[in-house]
DNA sequence: TAACACTATGTAATAATATAACATTTATAA
DNA sequence: TTATAAATGTTATATTATTACATAGTGTTA
């Protein structure tokens, strides 16, 4: 596990502090003092960190999670529960739900190397 | 089951020909000669169809697919395949996979009123 | 019919998200 | 060292999506 370059880091740990997920312009404002001042240091440092797992990006919301299962390597098996009112998402780790997926098979017999999933519904909190 | 309005219409029957997703701004230039001048235009039509379900939203590819199960009345439980190479997107119509998803809770004993999957790998093709 | 609610449309402007192109620097390793 | 890959910096631009406001059609019912 190869550490970190400056930018990288420097964005991993506002995702990782923060409650919610990100948006890539959010985060942009949020790292401007630290000197990091156009949209694709940004873009490049969360492709990177997508890549090594360290992070996730949440399709339906264009915004970025810190991985809370410390065990995605890479982001090929992501699945994740969001409210549908305050947009809270949990990443969800289930061992039944990941072997469903990763050992599905489609109706010609063909397996995929990745998947992202998300359910959506309202959280504890909400109902 | 209601008609769709005129330009619901005319977009509609343009990704349903289609045999890739198309994008919202890829549709706004073909249907342009047919009097659909602005993307809202556009958007307010895919907005219709998806809540309805004739289509659905690749959301990893910001891309709009005609549904191919006849059974989508609303886009409330998708899953699609999607080739990396070639792009092609087909949509999962498995009953076991719509049967464990739907039932699906998680570790809260939380069952979810929606989901989306998106699977990734090679096409038949494309192997 | 008239009044109402609801859905859809038209248009302009702008916001939000993401990438292209090019130059330079830093880290890694043969 | 020399080469290679990875990361950075910067400007400009492309792509995706929404806000705001005005107007028109459609169906219901008083
Ligand atoms: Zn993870
Ligand atoms: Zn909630
Ligand atoms: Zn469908
Ligand atoms: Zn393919």
């Amino acid at each position: 596990m190869q550490n970190l370059s400056k930018n990288q880091q420097i964005i991993f740990d506002l995702i990782d502090k923060s409650a919610e997920p990100l948006k890539a312009y959010a985060i942009l404002f949020n790292v401007q003092k630290k000197g990091i001042k156009a949209p694709l240091q940004v873009y490049r440092a969360l492709d990177k960190l997508v890549e090594i797992g360290k992070i996730h990006k949440i399709e339906s919301r264009n915004a970025f999670i810190a991985c809370q299962n410390s065990s995605c390597q890479v982001s090929k098996a992501t699945a994740f529960s969001i409210c549908e009112i305050c947009e809270k998402v949990t990443e969800i780790s289930s061992a039944s739900l990941s072997k469903y997926l990763t050992n599905f098979k489609d109706k010609d017999g063909m397996k995929y190397s990745k998947y992202n999933l998300e359910f959506f519904g309202l959280c504890k909190k909400c109902r």
